[in-house]
RNA sequence: GGUCCAUUAGUCUAAUCGGUUAGGACACAGGCCUCUCAAGCCUGGAGAACGGGUUCGAGUCCCGUAUGGACCA
């Protein structure tokens, strides 16, 4: 076993925080633990666009919720700083340099149009070997020094090995051999001065000690680039470990378009953190005696590599209810009144709900029920009623609408009701619906109910990853939907 | 399209030195219990992608095909 085991996990803070963070986070923290290594949390925020402040503050809220506590990290500081990747952009320019200086690594002059030409042309011919040509490799080292001094805009590619292969160790599938022809020139440094992941990911990797790269398995493809890399800066690779990519009922790639993913999510319908733990140890990996029921130090303590099993494993919502039904009944009453109070009746969710149902209340004893369409699990969907809310559209129609409803809110930056009510509107006017109509629809769909209180600060109120999930079980429920005779 | 990875029931998985009537769990069906519903208990159906090879013997090793997935475009 390697002395000082240190592992990462590096996030975008784009979006909500997703389930599979969680899931490699897991396995990364209980290497760490086991092994009395290190767990850091590096947030990889190089993708200013999208990458927001918010998103960060959810990612480390929803891994602790989850109980996953790391050693380093942009919140709890550590020797290796700074953890956040858009603070370690002078870091990256200096090591590319290196490069540059070595031959290892190229300034690159292309332009965009060129490359979108050379793109449109592989495609034509129907070429096997896509991506970058490697033009500006051939450019003398004065030329390009001078075009850079110039202030010519540029990328920085790296020089990758002209024939041979590159040979990647998994620690879970062994020797794995990339013919280094099909891999062309990747690109290190953009021309905005920031670094690509390929970059970033190797700097920092080697700057903070990481002993064992444990990711999801989308990365294996790209890990010959990186030994490239590593040797290229003439730095021993460390340990890769290539997990499996969680998956939805359908087998692809786990994502939100057809599952919730979101951790705020499932907490927000009452899966208890230990539940969403003990579930994700379940994905992939097994224990030594098969139990299925078991809390983070048992699985500290019997985690394996040799117990992982690469099959893609499908994100089972059923059993994951199933198990949270379990640990809830094994609790003691207390204990589930005072997690009542954190959660479905936490001081925040209260706050919110009340103001919505105050005027439409009689007594308290009411608001149970008035609020009763929070949770997902508590009303069912009125199917009759929702492809009845038509006007003589047909139900694959509504649901069509739905769909697009959902689409167009979960690419909304901000989910307040002022935005919402916009993009509805609009969305009505595209698609020329009356909006009462598509409100009613929405209602019905999000609510299970014709009265609810104002729809879009009950949508805010929901929040996206609830809004998704319900439009798209109502979507399904009207395509499968037939009207009785 | 190219490269790479994977493949035990609808789903999660076990059997890690090749020898088992292929085991467990979720879901599903039936039954018991019971004021209802859950829970619990019992029972049941359901599985090695396909074809070759190696071997006395293959879920397990090798090759091919198929399927799924990821990445690159």
């Amino acid at each position: 076993m390697a002395d000082n085991v240190r592992v990462r996990i590096a996030p975008s803070p784009t979006g909500d925080p997703h389930v599979g963070t969680a899931y490699v986070g897991l396995v990364n923290h209980a290497f760490a633990r086991q092994n009395g290594g290190a767990f850091i949390l590096r947030i990889e925020d190089t993708d200013r666009e999208r990458s927001t402040r918010e998103s960060e503050n959810a990612i480390y809220e929803a891994l602790r919720w989850v109980g996953l506590e790391w050693d380093e990290g942009p919140d709890v500081g550590g020797p290796h700083g700074p953890y956040r990747q858009s603070e370690r952009a002078e870091i990256y320019r200096e090591h590319v340099a290196r490069l540059v200086e070595k031959g290892a690594a190229y300034p690159c002059f292309c332009t965009a149009r060129r490359l979108e030409e050379l793109r449109q042309r592989r495609r034509a011919e129907k070429a096997q070997i896509t991506g970058y040509d490697g033009l500006c490799r051939s450019i003398p080292r004065e030329d390009a020094r001078a075009r850079m001094a110039a202030g010519e805009p540029h990328v920085i590619r790296l020089a990758m090995p002209i024939g041979g292969t590159t040979t990647v160790h998994d620690r879970l599938r062994g020797t794995v051999e990339f013919d280094n022809g099909q891999m062309d020139d990747q690109v290190l440094l953009k021309s905005d001065g920031f670094p690509t992941y390929h970059l970033a990911n190797v700097v920092d990797d080697r700057l903070m000690g990481i002993t064992h790269v444990i990711r999801a398995e989308e990365w294996i493809t790209s890990t010959p680039k990186h030994v490239v890399l590593y040797g290229a800066f003439g730095w021993t690779p460390p340990e890769f470990v290539h997990l499996p990519l969680l998956r939805n009922k359908d087998k692809s790639k786990i994502s939100k378009r057809k599952n919730p993913v979101s951790l705020l999510y499932y907490r927000q319908i009452g899966i208890l953190p230990e539940t969403m733990r003990n579930f994700l140890a379940l994905l992939g990996h097994s224990m030594p005696d098969e139990r299925e029921v078991f809390e983070l130090a048992e699985f500290v303590r019997d985690f394996s590599f040799d117990r992982i099993s690469l099959g893609g494993p499908v994100f089972d919502v059923e059993k994951l209810l199933w198990l949270n039904g379990v640990r809830l009944r094994a609790m003691d009453p207390a204990t589930i009144a005072a997690r009542l109070r954190e959660s479905v009746y936490s001081a925040d969710r209260l706050a919110r709900l009340v103001p919505l149902v105050q005027e439409r209340v009689r007594t308290l004893g009411e608001f149970a029920q008035a609020t009763s369409w929070f949770d997902l699990h508590a009303v069912p969907l009125p199917v009759d009623e929702l492809a009845a809310s038509g006007k003589g559209r047909a139900p694959k129609a509504i649901a069509d609408l739905l769909t697009a409803c959902q689409e167009r809110t979960d690419s909304m930056k901000s989910f307040d009701h002022e935005s919402l009510e916009a993009a509805m509107r609009a969305l009505a006017e595209e698609k020329g619906v009356g909006a009462s109509e598509l409100f009613m629809a929405l209602r019905i769909a999000l609510t299970g109910r014709k009265a609810t209180p104002p729809l879009f600060e009950t949508m805010a109120v929901l929040g996206r990853a609830s809004v998704a999930q319900r439009l798209r079980t109502a979507a399904e429920a009207l395509m499968a939907f037939r009207p009785k005779a």
